[in-house]
RNA sequence: GCGCCUGUCGUCAAGUGGUCAAGACCUCGGAUUGUGGUUCCGAUAUGCAUGGGUUCGAAUCCCAUCAGGCGCCCCA
């Protein structure tokens, strides 16, 4: 009979893999706690119109990437990233009357319809950070400052930070608009992906890979426009602000002016971080600033500057972690006793087990020095004199003592 | 959606047209009816993703399908 198996982009997270991701999380927690944020879970699937509406529908992700269902009339969309509902959640439970800044931290599972490969699947995991009411530089150094320093914890090196400034929505305008000036008498000869975006997003336009592409943006007087300071004056100085708090605080960045991120709502700060450990999919943190998101999904006008990470390719930057060994191991022939023993210790504290199937000695004792740091001996004798031997399975040490006894001492 | 590569035991694999499809790890049993991790012995794929085809003969060659990986695109 053919089996049913996982479905593609999906991964089961086996125990082996466990200790990884408790390490993550646990940092998480432990990190973004000492900023002062808290935890939100918001549920997994979403009305569809808040992606439409908050991650714009001329994105990949909303156009071809959503896992869309109906169910009761309803369109319903299983969240592709998280930033949507955690401020549709800021707006519904009026958390901008809240003390500013409102930050906010999540974990948990993202979904899109993607082809699979390395560091990429259709259901993977995000753990991420949004700060809300906060429009000074200072919550951008702090934003980055947090993912950066989450980085740190788990032991992360070789990351690189890169910085952008998208300006606000007036002065990409006119960005926008000098950009598809120089470009239009190239537009015939641009690939077909780069004509499409020179409608839609001209932005994006500029990390093209493909060479002929190149060639044109490569040009005297487009290069001037790229390269030109395009943002207003507000805009630059709080970019500039941003970039001196990094310098004084030793926060190593470069700035990509190609850097343009594939969410509508940013504006002013973007920034990714890369790890030159992975394959062609390296950015392990994306994020930015979305001042009129809130406002575009019905509530009140918040800035707001946020990120999040890819808790897949920090796992395989991490590689393994060992699964910890239990406590114990209680052996015995006596199941009824080594089952009482072994509830004993389990409420002192202590992780153990025994063997369910009654094996034999040999085979309960080899068992145990696989599992286990300590083997728990209860046999008859110990039975008969109200005692249990204690073996340490490294140093093969061993003592009686007596049942109820600081076993580990 | 497009390109390239790959499918042999739970895992890693050898085999690349000619007897029974190596080997290793894991698992299980035994040597060993109260002292393990070492060692030794034994068990484990009538089948090589699936379906066709070529051939006296196919895991091996061809075609299709399915699955996986990688890259483009996009993104975490």
């Amino acid at each position: 009979m053919a089996t049913i198996k996982v479905q593609k982009g999906t991964k089961d997270i086996l125990p082996n893999d466990m200790p990884i991701w408790h390490f993550m999380e646990e940092k998480a927690l432990e990190v973004f706690t000492k900023y002062g944020a808290k935890e939100i879970r918001t549920p997994i699937f979403e009305a569809t119109e808040l992606f439409a509406r908050g991650v714009g529908d001329t994105t990949d992700i909303v156009n071809k990437e959503m896992y869309t269902f109906e169910k009761s009339e309803r369109s319903l969309t299983l969240r592709p990233e998280n930033t949507a509902g955690v401020v549709r959640s800021f707006i519904e439970n009026g958390m901008h009357r809240l003390s500013a800044p409102v930050k906010l931290w999540y974990k948990g599972p993202m979904f899109r319809y993607e082809r699979p490969q390395a560091g990429r699947q259709r259901q993977f995991h995000q753990v991420g950070v949004e700060v809300f009411g906060i429009k000074q530089a200072t919550a951008d150094a702090e934003v980055i400052l947090m993912a950066v320093n989450y980085l740190k914890a788990l032991g992360l090196n070789d990351l690189s930070v890169e910085l952008n400034s998208l300006g606000c929505p007036e002065c990409r305008e006119v960005f926008k608009t000098k950009l598809k000036e120089v470009l239009k008498p190239y537009l015939s000869q641009m690939c077909p992906d780069c004509q499409a975006r020179y409608e839609k997003n001209p932005l994006r336009l500029l990390d093209c890979k493909v060479p002929e592409c190149n060639e044109i943006y490569a040009k005297p007087e487009i290069q001037a426009v790229i390269q030109s300071d395009f943002i207003c004056e507000d805009c630059s100085n709080h970019f500039e602000e941003l970039k001196a708090y990094l310098n004084e605080l030793g926060v190593n960045y470069s700035i990509n002016k190609l850097l343009v991120r594939g969410l509508d709502y940013y504006n002013r700060t973007v920034f990714e971080i890369k790890s030159n450990n992975l394959g062609s999919q390296n950015a392990v943190c994306g994020g930015g600033r979305y001042d009129s998101l809130v406002k575009n999904l019905g509530g009140e006008d918040t800035p707001a500057i946020g990120f999040a990470m890819g808790m897949e390719r920090l796992a395989s930057l991490l590689g393994a972690k060992e699964c910890k060994l239990l406590d114990g191991y209680v052996v015995s022939n006596n199941p009824l006793e080594a089952i009482k023993l072994t509830e004993e210790l389990r409420a002192q504290g202590v992780t153990c087990e025994f063997d369910l199937t009654n094996k034999k000695f040999v085979k309960q004792l080899e068992k145990a020095s696989k599992v286990a740091k300590y083997a728990i001996i209860l046999g008859e004798d110990e039975i008969a004199q109200g005692k249990v031997t204690i073996k340490n399975l490294e140093t093969s040490e061993q003592k009686t003592v007596a049942r109820n006894s600081n076993y580990f001492v």
